[in-house]
DNA sequence: CGGTATCCGATAGGATACTG
DNA sequence: CAGTATCCTATCGGATACCG
C-alpha cells in the first residue's frame, strides 16, 4: 500500500476523460429529457413541449440547436402547407439509452432512498 | 397508428421524471467528477483536486458541500495533528457506478464518432 | 493542509411579447 | 405551428487573496 496512489490516479484520469467528453455534450437541465422525449419517434416542436414539461420555446430552440450541432439531432422540414418540422434522433444519439436507463435506474433508487430517510426522520434540511 | 401518441406521452413521462430525478442531483461540471475520484477510496481534498483536473478550491469545496447535503459523501475529521480531513463516498452514491459506466462507455464512443466525421471531413464547425 | 472571502465575467435559464 | 427577440435573474465558475 504504497506506490498505488500514482497508479489510481492514472486509472482515474482514463475514467475522467470520457465521462467530462459525455457531460460536455450533454450539460444542462434539458438535453437528455429532450432526447428522452425523441426516443419514441420523430417530433414536432410542440410535441416535445409537451413531453419535456416546463422548457420553454427559447430554450428547447437553442437546446435543439445545439443538439444537432452536435450531431445527436437531425431536424428535417417536410415542405407542405403549412410547412412541417419535425426532430429526430440520429444512430449516433440512440446509444444513449445505455445513459439514460442508467440515470433512470438511478433516480428510482434515489427517490426511493429519499422516502426511506424521510421516514427514519433523518432528513437533513436543504438550505 | 391513431392514439398512441397519448400512451406514448404518459411514457415518456414515466421516464422523465426519473431521468430529472438524477440531473437534478448530479448536474453541474464537476459533481460526476468527483465522485469518480472518490470512487477509489477516502482522499483529502487536495487529492480530489489532483485527480479531477481544472477545478478550483472554492468550486471543490462548494461542490463536496452539496454532494454532503444530498447524502452522496461523507466528510470525516480525523482528530490528530495536524487535522486530516478525508471524503469518501456512501452506500447509495456507489450505486452510481452504472451511470458512470454508462458514461464513459458513451464518451468513448463519442470520441471515436468525432475522429471518424474528422476524417471523412465531415465536422461542423462548432459556433 | 483545507479551506473561506471577495470580486468578477459568462452562461443558464425563466418571462413575456411578438412574427411569418 | 415553429419559432425569435428582448430582458432579466440566478447560478456557474474562474482569479486572487487570505486564514487557522
Amino acid at each position: 500500500m504504497k506506490k498505488t496512489t500514482e497508479e489510481e490516479h492514472s486509472q482515474c484520469t482514463s475514467i475522467l476523460r470520457p465521462v467530462r467528453d459525455s457531460l460536455d455534450v450533454l450539460n444542462g437541465k434539458w438535453k437528455l429529457p429532450i432526447i428522452v422525449s425523441l426516443t419514441f419517434g420523430e417530433k414536432r416542436f410542440t410535441d416535445i413541449t409537451k413531453d419535456v414539461h416546463g422548457i420553454t420555446d427559447r430554450m428547447l430552440s437553442k437546446e435543439l440547436r445545439d443538439l444537432e450541432m452536435n450531431g445527436l439531432v437531425v431536424r428535417k422540414i417536410q415542405d407542405t402547407y403549412p410547412v412541417k418540422v419535425t426532430y429526430s434522433l440520429t444512430p449516433h444519439s440512440k446509444t444513449l439509452r445505455t445513459v439514460i436507463d442508467a440515470l433512470r435506474n438511478w433516480g428510482l433508487l434515489h427517490r426511493k432512498k429519499l422516502n426511506q430517510d424521510c421516514k427514519e426522520r433523518k432528513v437533513v434540511s436543504k438550505k
